[in-house]
DNA sequence: CATGAATGAGGATTCATTCAT
DNA sequence: GATGAATGAATCCTCATTCAT
């Protein structure tokens, strides 16, 4: 489920994400993605159909790289509680070397862009779904609390997300000893 | 600190806060709003200097009740672990009675607009300070593990809304038994 | 056909007057007016039908102001030559010290608003009617070239009014001897 | 220094011209402008950043035309005396035949827009300054008398334009006789 | 008479999208 | 494929005017 990108849509993608970080999406017109894209307006038209869609794809993108990420820890070859705290941190890590795709992603979960595609993210093999699993794995193996998996999720996700929000109003960054703190306080908090 | 309400103001707000959490900020032009508040256009500009005076306004006010709520719950009598969880499940109930309030607060904080009083915010006996405040008190009592407030906040207030967040996603509500799990995780994460 | 003026009117013509020059006719809402003339907006309206109606009005007023001052310097007791250089000279000084005046009518003269009364100055005896009178009595008198009023006004005025804008932009002042000699040079251009 | 006009731009302008002329800047939207050009409003934006910018530069570019009309006549190889009353009567003639012209520059230079830019103007090579230099020239040839030539241009151009306006309000033109009378009134006025 | 809140038509400007080159 | 000029619907905002108090 590998997104194929031509330089050129590449170019498009890095252009959205710094214009909508730093301007929203109302802030960032096509003209303006073009022009920083150094690509025209009307090559956007070639490769999105509209700008709607544009924001669509780009999430979609994010959101892929997010997966793999995920992914290559969650089936890694180690104890659960290892991954458990791994992939929380390297989550964390992510967001904060990547703050445009954080920044993004948060204004599109509370966009009406995102209520046209809910549907289907939830059915897909989503970061959230694969993130629920792997909750859910932890559950049947009698070492997290008997909860399901949405639940979990929001504990899980919901710390990471507040803190790396924290970190961008801030503009600052968590020492590692805080964040392990935090992975402990979830894991105090959901293990069996 | 109440903000002092005119009814023209309230039924602008109220129409604002429901547009904006169908359509966001972009698909909630002025004159919508104003035809939702039953007011004429021009009369939104007698009150607020501009859309962006309206959302910031709309803001403060929401703000301003959720401070209210808390600050009676935090102000009472009781002993720190109750107030600790009652705090936390009225504002998640009160999020869930009050979804446009909460759906428009997100939208706020990943908005540009946000950016803008951020400063002020921070500054402020805002309902985050006294939360952080509460935090800390806490921790001197002994109650609460060695953390700074920002840092507990993160937690207490991230689970909270991934889980407002997913119902309001799925139109859905959490039993209290669930909301009562989601205190006890926070309250082992973080108590001493 | 003296204006008769209460305080109010006064303040809102002295209000208009000040705003128009500062801001033209455009940038000079009602409200505005009405605040500068600390009076509501309602009260322009009681004693004007219309912006236009008070701008017109203010016209009136100020043309009122000028052919009084014209008129008792071309009715009073001296010779033709006399009278032609001090007229001129007062009328500069005139502009030159209410320069809210001076600047009001040369936008009036340039606007819309001057076609709709065109006509009727030209039937009064407005001050311009007056002045193309004292031209020809010059030439009846044969102390000036044979030339109908209307040319000779073009020079007359036209000159002053010239010269008055040129100390309008540079924000300077002429000196008498400057004065005295446009006044000579217009008399040495028309004298017989 | 000419200004390059691409053939939607002339249109505009001419559109503008004739538009602010029966109109006033007021009276002419940009809607309207759009359409007496047969252009789509968004085009004019294309070309111009706003209507202010549109109003400025038509000046420049009315100043253009003007300038290059008094300096082809100015630099041309004839006696001073000949010169001065050909540049009049060519300028005269010239506003004559554009009114549209005239009118736009007249409103222009009473309108705040001019404000923003006088300093621009005096500075620069305008027609002004050029008829300045010109006047100037008959001082040091001593065929004018001894003034400085800001004085002696407000004699020049304000009879002009004083003339040009009489014609405008009472849509009539002068004779060729009356023409030749006026330059020679300032002749007479200005020679030594 | 005086006030100023309320109205809504109208104007400047933006921007997603199209299309001829 | 790539370009960017052209389009015009949609938006924010202003302001002359009205009218209830």
């Amino acid at each position: 489920m590998n997104i194929q990108l031509t330089e050129k849509k590449e170019q498009i993608f890095a252009a959205a994400l710094s214009m909508i970080n730093d301007h929203g999406f109302h802030g960032s017109p096509m003209s303006k993605i073009a022009k920083e894209a150094k690509v025209a307006v009307g090559s956007i038209y070639h490769y999105f159909a509209s700008k709607e869609d544009l924001i669509i794809e780009l999430y979609w993108y994010c959101s892929d790289i997010l997966k793999n990420k995920a992914l290559s820890i969650i089936e890694s070859n180690q104890a659960y509680e290892i991954r458990f705290r791994l992939l929380w941190k390297e989550l964390v890590l992510f967001y904060l070397d990547r703050m445009e795709i954080f920044g993004f992603m948060e204004q599109f979960y509370s966009s009406p862009f995102y209520e046209g595609i809910r549907a289907h993210i939830f059915k897909q093999k989503s970061e959230r779904n694969m993130l629920i699993h792997f909750m859910e794995e932890g559950v049947e193996e009698k070492l997290l609390r008997d909860l399901n998996g949405a639940l979990l999720i929001s504990t899980y996700l919901g710390v990471a997300v507040s803190l790396v929000k924290r970190c961008l109003y801030h503009k600052n960054r968590p020492t590692d000893e805080e964040i392990n703190t935090l992975v402990d306080i979830i894991w105090n908090g959901v293990k069996k």
